[in-house]
DNA sequence: CCGATTCAGTCAGAAAGACTGACCATCTCG
DNA sequence: CGAGATGGTCAGTCTTTCTGACTGAATCGG
């Protein structure tokens, strides 16, 4: 289990690491009722808002749990829905005014987790790091 | 959203897409009754056996759920227990014989997939990839 | 070598997250 | 228009995880 250890682990620990990062700092700005669950799918909501459905997919779980932890998050003042102007069945969800704070914090929180990886690899390994895993992405992530 | 995707997003598509790709293998291979969350405490037991306690911390869950997932990978004979001669009060958690053939299976999609992975980048950056990603390891893997 | 503390693990109860299946309303296309 | 596809919800269930309380074993200071 030490050596060479699996690519999966290999990305999975930095993705965890700056998973808690983002939920420590969230929680200590007073975002602490969100949960790793809510979050993973309020992350994915687009500027002009996304349909439940949408975001079921690019999450990866059944379009029930897309709404209910939807209805959370609305609750929680993070979203709110609107009627969708082009599909009277569907529902738009967008981030709300108390989101958008936590938006920002949480984006300050990154960049900082960011650079203290760039100071450990230094710039150019990390600009390498993005490049390659976007590149991966082509292959990896259904959703483009 | 889209453009200059966040980092942890980038390092959790490729993750998520590896460990499906086993899930499914696995599932094609008859190991169909595990579930991610008992394999990612599986993944993690030491060639000599680990203690649930140890499991947990490294899996980042509470020694309560790593007990009830051994609990089930055990009767579903992937793992076994055994007491700690170096501790009375402590069980060693072992792979066990199903869990060592499962383990077989697995190594081998994570090889096609790594392949299909080092096919698109180029041998060269995959290579990099997996430097870059061990550095890393050593700052946001607390366990070693 | 003995009491206090720490540590490994379990039990009990509850909540979160996710799933399947069934269902309704609306849209799209032949 | 009517059939089928799509967006979303409801109901019920299972898995995973957590908190808190507890037992038994090890360890450490005096």
């Amino acid at each position: 289990m030490t050596e060479p250890l699996n690519t999966g682990l290999l990305l999975f620990l930095p993705y965890r690491a700056l998973e808690s990062r983002v939920f420590e700092g969230l929680a200590a700005a007073g975002f602490d009722d969100l949960t790793p669950a809510q979050a993973r799918v309020f992350q994915r909501i687009a500027p002009d808002g996304s349909r439940p459905t949408e975001l079921a997919e690019q999450a990866g779980i059944t379009k029930q749990s897309a709404g209910f932890l939807v209805d959370q998050l609305e609750r929680a003042g993070y979203v709110e829905r609107v009627p969708d102007p082009a599909d009277g069945r569907a529902r738009l969800v967008r981030v709300a005014e108390r989101g958008a704070r936590s938006v920002e914090v949480s984006r300050g929180i990154v960049a900082e987790v960011e650079a203290e990886w760039t100071a450990h690899l230094g710039v150019r390994r990390m600009a390498q790091l993005r490049r390659i895993l976007t590149d991966l992405r082509e292959i990896t992530d259904p959703w483009r």
